[in-house]
DNA sequence: GAGTTTGAAACT
DNA sequence: CAGTTTCAAACTC
């Protein structure tokens, strides 16, 4: 078949097209290689790239005597052809640039090779071989017409979108060296592939399982092999001293990977220490697990909850090499995570004074002691399963042996981990689907879907479900008041129970799982929660209940208000949506111009962003670190920003000390930093954010003064106001107004 | 590690 | 909405 390029040619996108059947059988499983395909380009001489990814361009092959053989493999599942022409996975991208007049190259023929059966690719098979006609070999010059051509999802994701960066090969000629060519394209696209970066990571930022950063592009992997940047660099540089827990303790760890070998890259992960023993710091292999449907149990924070979040900062790699400033910027992005202490445990998010202030929650918490980690590709895929065990080394060095876990056990003290065999991971019966996280390497599902790549597929059934049950991702955990799990009443699990044959004492029962009593919305038998047993779950429990559900009505409000409050702020001229340059983000926090992006937007908040957990609270160190002009002197919009935003902390501090004898979790204000400077638009994000980002309104656990505190930022302007007059719904309401 | 039990999720 | 089936985690051996 024969088919002609545009003359702008830049990217190719060939659509394998679905079958009916593969629809009407729930897919295929397509592990391995699904065939070969010989393209052939008369007349040209170049490089070329594909993948079967958007982001996986990363097979840089030339194209001789006119042809390139190319192979769709790797398919994990069948299900990538169920919606075929919308699932960038089934797309395999062919871009490249040619050297010779684009007139003469006018056209390709693309055809199914046969015989590599031999070498592990199966022929095509018939109802899964792409339709070689104009709807499904798309020949993407340009946006619009990717856009118009049925790779909507690719348009979508930005990498055809016109206000992003040229694709890596753009620009770029005769090459017909490879090597030669691949260091010219890194000379002369360094800055374009910054962008290209920067766009990805906007774009994919969570590509990984939770809120982290997305690998690097591959298709910036692919340049690897240029020689001259093999060498490994490593930017590491302390924020501020570390001493302890007393202060921010954070140095950022970048090396840029291994670029001699294509197949290896050394992601950065974001370091915290505790100790000045060495720069090189991976402290916290955990990297930051973050609240998602989990429960907020202070008391015993075991991951009995359901959801967890990590926080990673990933690779700068060539950011260190292209780009100074962005470089700096992830830095300071660090330098923000750096507060957020990992917490394998409920997926709770932990400051750090408040892990090691006696916190009851500190048991799992990985220590902070230095590691030097020269992480390797091999590494990072080992990371996830490693962490695990590392914290556990962490937790237990010196006297405690490792000891064996069961995998719920491991589930319990880290992130989570599934085994999902038949589900695609995409239905709640994947604790991590449920949770809203990615599935990874550490898990052990089979045919898994609940991946970064598979970003829409998992969106799209997510609405599913939420069509048939909209609180099907909601925190089955009511919290508690005031974080504490004193009584059975003081939390409780949203659905209750059915228990028949556990009688509630085994982790069978969600209520147990979660440290929590059982309680009247509890359909058990012979109820015996050590917790609480349902028969305790008396009037008190159902007044409690009650003023929780004040609250959070109140709180809905309050969100509304906080939100106008950043709207306001942004009205102000903070220019937030030029951060988004500037200050690498937790993609959940970008927003997109896409309207599709705008709904994802939700999505990522129901994903990733964290709960105010107990015992949060935020060093005025760490404000000052972050205030620090070595860290922000590129960059005042973002200095202001952060001003803003962690005087708004200290603040909540404040109020806390004030209206609450008790300690107090002021929020995570590291994030509503992170909120506040990535783009403005995002402000439902933002609010949800700040107030409780699971379920929209501030979380039920916290005390009438805690949910002041929530709001208090905003009247800061006023800060000689008594907070207990916050206890007031109206006059809450009327400070409101009044500060607006 | 394999098999069983359990209860939530999904399905009808 | 209730009953049944499916599923994966929890548990046991």
């Amino acid at each position: 078949m024969n088919y002609s390029f545009s003359s702008d040619f830049k990217d190719l996108i060939l659509t394998p097209q679905s079958s009916s059947a593969e629809e009407s059988d729930g897919g295929k499983k397509n592990d391995g290689h699904l065939g070969c395909m010989e393209l052939s380009v008369p007349g040209f001489q170049g490089v070329l790239k594909t993948g079967t990814q958007e982001n996986d361009r990363n097979n840089t092959l030339p194209v001789q005597n006119n042809s390139l053989s190319v192979g769709f493999h790797e398919y994990s599942d069948g299900l990538a052809y169920k919606n075929s022409g919308t699932n960038v996975n089934s797309s395999l991208f062919v871009s490249g640039q040619t050297e010779q007049n684009l007139e003469q190259v006018s056209s390709f023929d693309l055809k199914p090779m046969k015989g590599r059966e031999e070498q592990g690719a199966r022929e095509w098979p018939h109802n899964e071989c792409p339709v070689l006609d104009s709807d499904h070999i798309h020949l993407a010059s340009n946006a619009q017409q990717c856009k118009d051509s049925g790779a909507q999802d690719i348009y979508d994701r930005g990498y055809f979108s016109n206000e992003l960066p040229p694709g890596p090969l753009q620009g770029v000629h005769a090459y017909g060296n490879i090597g030669e060519n691949v260091q010219a394209m890194m000379n002369a696209q360094s800055d374009n592939m910054m962008q290209y970066f920067q766009a990805g990571e906007d774009q994919h930022g969570m590509t990984r399982r939770c809120l982290q950063f997305r690998e690097q592009p591959t298709a910036i992997r692919n340049y690897s092999s240029s020689s001259n940047l093999g060498n490994e660099v490593t930017n590491s540089r302390p924020f501020c001293t570390t001493s302890g827990t007393e202060s921010l303790g954070s140095f950022v760890t970048t090396k840029k990977r291994q670029l001699g070998n294509p197949s290896q890259y050394v992601p950065t992960m974001l370091s915290t220490c505790s100790s000045e023993k060495s720069p090189f710091t991976v402290p916290n292999p955990l990297d930051i697990c973050l609240p998602l449907n989990s429960n907020m149990n202070s008391t015993k924070m075991d991951c009995g909850g359901t959801g967890s979040m990590k926080l990673e900062v990933d690779s700068v790699d060539l950011a260190s090499v292209t780009s100074n400033h962005y470089l700096e910027t992830r830095k300071n992005f660090s330098s923000v995570v750096d507060n957020i202490s990992a917490c394998p445990v409920g997926g709770a998010l932990y400051g750090r004074d408040s892990l090691v202030a006696g916190s009851k929650t500190s048991e799992p918490f990985c220590n902070m002691e230095p590691v030097v980690q020269h992480l390797t590709l091999q590494t990072r895929r080992n990371i996830n399963s490693e962490q695990v065990d590392s914290c556990e080394e962490f937790n237990q060095q010196g006297t405690k042996k490792k000891r064996k876990k069961s995998s719920r056990a491991i589930f319990d003290e880290g992130c989570k981990h599934c085994n999902c065999k038949r589900t695609k991971c995409l239905k709640l019966y994947c604790d991590c689907f449920a949770a809203g996280i990615f599935c990874d390497e550490s898990c052990a599902c089979q045919g898994c879907l609940n991946r970064p790549e598979y970003e829409d597929t998992v969106f799209e059934t997510r609405q599913q479900i939420e069509s048939r049950n909209p609180l099907a991702f909601a925190p089955k955990i009511k919290n508690s008041e005031d974080g504490k799990w004193m009584t059975p009443s003081s939390g409780k699990h949203k659905r209750g129970c059915n228990c028949k044959k556990s009688m509630c004492q085994k982790k069978y029962c969600e209520c147990y799982q979660a440290n929590v009593g059982c309680s009247s919305a509890c359909r058990c038998d012979g109820c015996k929660n050590v917790y609480g047993k349902k028969e305790d779950y008396g009037v008190t429990g159902e007044i409690m209940e009650s003023n929780r559900d004040s609250k959070e009505i109140l709180a809905g409000s309050l969100e509304h208000k906080l939100g106008a409050v950043v709207a306001k702020k942004d009205s102000l001229g903070l220019e937030l949506h030029d951060l988004q340059y500037l200050t690498p983000m937790p993609p959940s926090f970008n927003y997109s111009d896409h309207a599709k992006d705008s709904q994802k937007s939700q999505l990522l908040s129901w994903r990733y962003l964290p709960s105010p957990p107990p015992g949060f609270t935020v060093p005025s160190s760490h404000v000052k670190a972050l205030r620090t002009p070595k860290n922000f002197d590129s960059n005042d919009i973002f200095q202001e920003t952060s001003k803003h935003t962690f005087d708004l902390s200290s603040y909540i501090q404040r109020m806390d000390t004030h209206a609450d004898p008790s300690p107090v979790p002021s929020y995570p204000s590291i994030l509503m930093a992170s909120s506040e400077s990535s783009k403005g638009k995002d402000l439902t994000s933002f609010s949800r954010l700040q107030l409780c980002p699971r379920t929209g309104h501030i979380p039920s656990g916290g005390s009438p003064h805690r949910n002041s505190s929530l709001i208090t930022p905003i009247s800061e302007l006023d800060e000689t106001k008594n907070p207990q007059e916050f206890n007031s719904d109206g006059r809450l309401y009327d400070i409101l107004e009044d500060d607006m």
